[in-house]
DNA sequence: GCAGTGACCGTGA
DNA sequence: CTCACGGCCACTG
């Protein structure tokens, strides 16, 4: 019996590129529409060897500062900008342009 | 089985 | 706008 981890890196595998979305989202995808906390622990555990982009993941306000744990300081910007994603001023993500709807490939 | 932990989120002051 | 607080739930020892 696969975890809820699995079954939130499925969800996370079918985010396209230059898109993001956040934990809440993807929480709610999996069939927890209060397990926010579990998708941001389950992407401390991200594996590194399962083709799991969890760079495009990000908090509620576009933010990418919660991830100085397991990201260096600039690179999953850097990876997001290299897929088309732009930044504001104030250094998030433009989320009303690029959230994923959930539903696009 | 219990208690502690965590890349969070929404609300209210 | 910022800050603090409570709720949330799978995982780990």
């Amino acid at each position: 019996m696969p975890g809820m981890f699995e079954r939130i890196y499925e969800i996370v595998r079918r985010i396209p590129p230059g898109r993001v979305a956040t934990y809440g989202q993807i929480a709610i995808l999996a069939g927890m529409p209060r397990g926010a906390r579990v998708v941001g622990y389950a992407m401390a555990s991200c594996p590194e060897g399962k083709n799991v982009p969890c760079h495009r993941v990000v908090d509620s306000r576009g933010n990418t500062k919660a991830a100085f744990n397991v990201f260096q300081r600039g690179v999953q910007r850097m990876m997001l900008e290299a897929e088309g994603v732009a930044f504001g001023a104030d250094g998030r993500v433009d989320m009303a342009r690029y959230r994923w709807d959930g539903i696009s490939k």
